[in-house]
DNA sequence: CTCTTGTTGACTATTTTGGTCAACAATTAA
DNA sequence: TTAATTGTTGACCAAAATAGTCAACAAGAG
């Protein structure tokens, strides 16, 4: 039940990305030393959150990505999904047909109701909750 | 955020047992069958639930394994926990140190919340709860 | 046209997972 | 007491997923 790498360094880009406000423009490279990220790993991680809209780029000098989208537009939910791929803790959820049981499956349920409680965290908390909180984190 | 055959095929063993009342010895032979789990793979997964004191077992003929408590007092996320290692999605929860940020990570605070609403689930679901499941699934 | 920065795809290394095998221990029945 | 049965343990192995690297390329800016 661990999350990825991808879903944690992907989370940590949005948020810094989140933090210039102004859909200002950060070099991979900055996010990848302020995070700690290997910058090769981090543009695949980048890749598709832009090919999702939810990231836009521009190369060459002074390029860099920031959001589309204002902070508060942006659920969790959706950006662990992409990078995760699934928000399901087992693949019967998502592909019923894998499981000759999926149909009267008893644990099948149990996994349904834990998916649905992390469902229902992630779609309540957006990138400017996380904004919030790192301004509380650093300024008090 | 896949959970492991470890877990999966746990938790349908158990529920095997909790389906036998009377704390019946139930082989491991016949609860591989019955859940399509390789036998010498399930050997693996009882070992722990036994020392844990969630399962008894006798050897010989005629013997097998039982439940030691009564089906709703197995919580089930004692179970998960001790068949996965941790209910955290993240390392740094259970082991700050690994993490120089842990102390004021945002996203640490993030996964957190996800873990607990993992736990909420399962800490209010119990075998009974799973037994009375299945017989409302098989009967009507 | 060259420097910078993002894009893409192939590739590799490492770790985790899932699973097997074999030797052994305990229990029961013949 | 011996043989059959059933659980226990630890070593081992294979496959898959994960994490990460590299190199060639594309597109903007000076």
């Amino acid at each position: 039940m661990k999350l990825s790498t991808r879903a944690r360094y992907g989370t940590k880009a949005l948020l810094e990305l989140a933090l210039h406000e102004n859909g200002e423009l950060v070099p991979l490279k900055e996010i990848a030393q302020r995070q700690d990220i290997p910058l090769p790993y981090l543009e695949h991680l980048i890749s598709p959150l832009v090919q999702a809209g939810i990231v836009r780029s521009t190369r060459g000098i002074g390029g860099g990505v920031s959001l589309v989208k204002p902070p508060h537009q942006v659920v969790l939910s959706e950006v662990i999904l992409l990078l995760e791929g699934s928000l399901a803790p087992v693949d019967c959820l998502n592909h019923p047909e894998t499981c000759p049981h999926s149909g009267h499956c008893v644990t099948r349920g149990l996994w349904n109701e834990v998916r649905e409680a992390i469902s229902g965290v992630l779609d309540s908390i957006t990138l400017q909750d996380l904004v919030e909180r790192q301004r509380r984190e650093d300024e008090p």
